[in-house]
DNA sequence: CGTGCCGGGTG
DNA sequence: CACCCGGCACG
């Protein structure tokens, strides 16, 4: 029984997992805190929470589960809110919560814009910052949970003094690096006087604290925000009004722990002054704009050709551009590839398998601009952790991007066609893709003709393989379903 | 024979 | 849908 439980535990339980709640302090007062323990009930599972050290109220499952999500609730405008600009965690104040496209606007005081995104990508807290420690404990599920736990309660007993050391490491810390599971380039935002910065934490740090004075939880909780979690969906309507919480928690541990996705996204590298440009990405074209809509323009003319197409094509020229930051003295030479980051969407899909444990620290693959509808598959975006599912989250990759949505870079579509597993597989396994057809001329034989349907055995390590069968828990889904490996693609 | 995974089943 | 598994093909 005990066995079985803790089994089971790191796909579904909630167990030390990272919530924000609305507080028993007061009203609205949001608080970062875990989950203690959960006991039966006739009526179902019940999650008693633990916030602040202090027990709060119980969840139903289904409330708890759900809990994190943002959807389906109300954000209200001043609020304050985290969401990723360019790949930096930004902090930035609720201007208009648009239920019918459940889309938020949101202004960002630091970088002095606006920007809106979909609901499911604003966050109540800040993004988990991973120390190199915090880093290992996430190899094992249950250290992952103790470090939560820890991070959890530090934050009632420190002094004011060491609160401040604190925050000041924090933010240092946020500069140095940010959250390895946002990947992301270099934030456009400068780096300011550590004075500066905690001022302005300290200002979002109220927010999702509302200003309590108790607010000191609210940093700390960052920390530990990978933990063996439960999917976290949508939120029952029960809570809307109240509980927020802004974990991106997944499907089980065996995506968001995995330490393959861990090693994945590499540290933020800051960089003064970043100019953003727009780089064509069609085979041997390259070419860099300053505009989107100049991009746009560019695919469109010079390679969609022009013509007033079908939709299909107004949306294609998505595909084929990607957002570059560029130093800015090296700016007179964009073509200096160095400091020019695209987004490399290969490294979502497990590349390197070999080396579960070994963190390395590669250059940085970026997030598109605007996750928006790619935000599943968007790397900043967790996108296993969103969706562990690859084996099922796949399809979307394909689907056209909203229109409201003005940049969307499709990371698949940020590398050769060749060299995109998602898309090479999705075009051999498709039905068929117009694009394709049009670039490739239909042979009398097609290539798979040698044996029947069945896919041809890939050579990459499977889950079975790389963690055995006695961790199956941490095998991608597809695999533990029968299916098609999506971790160890071939 | 072990493994990958398709196709089909269950709740 | 999410999840499981029989059974087949491949190496």
């Amino acid at each position: 029984m005990t066995s079985m439980l803790s089994k089971r535990l790191g796909k579904r339980s909630l167990l030390g997992a990272r919530v924000c709640a609305p507080s028993c302090l007061g009203d609205r007062v949001l608080t970062a805190g875990h989950v203690a323990t959960w006991q039966s009930e006739v009526a179902g599972m019940v999650y008693p929470l633990s916030i602040e050290g202090s027990l709060c109220k119980g969840l139903l499952e289904e409330n708890a589960r759900s809990f994190p999500s943002l959807n389906r609730f109300k954000l209200y405008p001043g609020q304050k809110v985290y969401i990723t600009h360019n790949g930096c965690e930004c902090f930035g104040l609720v201007e208009q919560h648009n239920h019918v496209d459940d889309e938020v606007t949101v202004f960002l005081p630091v970088q002095e814009l606006r920007a809106r995104r979909k609901m499911e990508d604003v966050r109540l807290l800040e993004m988990p910052l991973i120390s190199a420690l915090e880093y290992n404990a996430l190899a094992s599920p249950e250290a992952a949970l103790r470090s939560v736990s820890c991070s959890i309660e530090v934050p009632k007993k420190r002094s004011d003094a060491v609160e401040m050391d604190e925050m000041m490491a924090a933010m240092v810390l946020t500069t140095l690096s940010c959250s390895p599971l946002v990947q992301s380039p270099p934030c456009t935002e400068k780096i300011k006087t550590p004075q500066a910065a905690f001022d302005s934490w300290k200002e979002s740090g109220d927010v999702s604290d509302s200003g309590s004075s108790t607010a000191s939880g609210h940093w700390s909780g960052d920390s530990g925000i990978s933990t063996p979690s439960p999917p976290y969906t949508q939120l029952s309507p029960k809570y809307s009004v109240e509980a927020f919480g802004s974990l991106r928690a997944d499907e089980g541990f065996d995506t968001d722990l995995d330490p393959f996705l861990v090693a994945e996204p590499s540290p933020r590298k800051r960089k003064n002054s970043l100019k953003v440009t727009y780089k064509c990405l069609w085979p041997s074209c390259g070419k860099l704009l300053r505009s989107i809509v100049g991009i746009k323009r560019h695919v469109k003319t010079q390679h969609l050709g022009d013509g007033s197409d079908s939709n299909q094509h107004k949306r294609e020229e998505d595909f084929y551009y990607t957002e570059v930051q560029v130093k800015e003295e090296s700016e007179a030479e964009p073509c200096k590839s160095p400091s020019v980051i695209t987004a490399a969407p290969a490294s979502v899909i497990q590349q390197a398998p070999a080396r579960p444990k070994v963190p390395v620290v590669e250059p940085l693959p970026v997030e598109p601009l605007q996750p928006g509808i790619l935000s599943h598959s968007a790397p900043g975006s967790f996108w296993h952790i969103h969706k562990d599912h690859a084996y099922q989250a796949l399809p979307s990759i394909q689907i056209p991007v909203s229109p409201h949505i003005f940049t969307s870079i499709s990371w698949a579509a940020a590398l050769p066609p060749a060299l995109s597993p998602i898309r090479s597989r999705s075009l051999s396994l498709s039905e068929q893709e117009p694009a394709a057809v049009k670039s490739q001329p239909i042979v009398t034989s097609p290539p798979r003709a040698h044996s029947g349907t069945r896919k041809v055995r890939g050579e990459a390590k499977k889950c079975r393989k790389v963690y055995g069968i006695e961790h199956r828990d941490q095998w991608c889904t597809a695999c533990r379903w029968k299916k098609a490996c999506q971790r160890f693609l071939d």
